[in-house]
DNA sequence: AATAATTTGACGACGAATCGCAAATTCATG
DNA sequence: CATGAATTTGCGATTCGTCGTCAAATTATT
């Protein structure tokens, strides 16, 4: 019994394999993917699974704080797998990978900021795009 | 004439009313707002205006560098007012006004980021929430 | 195995966004 | 200002992502 299901049980929830499939695809690819890709990944693998369960798994994910959301600009929902600190992405825009990374040097901005256009920080959304550490190597 | 109709005419677009009517929309707000909700407060302003014209306006908006959009969670796309230099938004969430600034401490940030995980960063995209100026003064 | 609670899948509803085409508008030209 | 070509607009239909309903299936418990 993994993390996930813990938490399931803990709240009433059953822990099911359709839900643990579908964390598994985020578990192992850890870049965003839509529920329709998902669910598509799925069936390639010979998976029976509705697209209705792949958005409540994802909801009920993102829920126990395991998966964030991103919306994309052609209106579609991304998800990706995280934990449940805060900390921000950073996406290899060559092959997709999400690295969390902390955020350290932001207070300083936050100060900087405040100063300047007596803006108060509260909180703030980060995403970084470059290269993965094996694809910069290539 | 003004900056957009300039740039529309150098582009072989026509400059119109319509599409000066959404452009000052947004100018005015400078806040985060649907293709819907642009269509809404034109009509309540007693403006004769169809919602795809509206779409058809905010993604010419958007290409011409002076409207940026962003995907919110529940799938919408919102669209605000923006210069084209590279800057990021800060979104009080009080009033919803949208500020820019800029992001000098990012530098530091980059180099970290290398030096940490040999992530290369190459760009970014950040959103700040809190509160502006005046609403946190109340 | 029996039971109760939860989840799943199939289907349809809903809304955001887009497309095609005829009518209207814009703009250059005379 | 009148004309005509080019562009834009509005309308309706269409696509597509997402979510709701409910009976059937699955899960956990005894
Ligand atoms: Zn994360
Ligand atoms: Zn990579
Ligand atoms: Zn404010
Ligand atoms: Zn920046």
């Amino acid at each position: 019994m993994n993390e996930i299901s813990e938490q399931l049980h803990g709240k009433g929830r059953y822990a099911t394999r359709t839900r643990e499939r579908v964390a598994q695809v985020l578990r192992e690819e850890r870049r965003y993917l839509t529920a329709h890709a998902i669910h598509e990944m799925l069936v390639a693998r010979g998976i029976s699974i509705s697209l209705s369960t792949v958005y409540r798994t994802l909801e009920l994910l993102v829920g126990l704080g395991v998966a964030a959301t991103r919306g994309e600009e052609n209106g579609e929902i991304s998800y990706v797998f995280c934990t449940v600190q805060h900390h921000h992405h950073a996406v290899c825009r060559t092959c997709g990978r999400v690295e969390e990374v902390g955020c350290g040097p932001l207070a300083r901005f936050a100060r900087d900021l405040r100063a300047g256009q007596g803006f108060e920080l509260e909180d703030h959304a980060i995403e970084l795009y470059g290269r993965c550490s094996d694809c910069a190597k290539r």
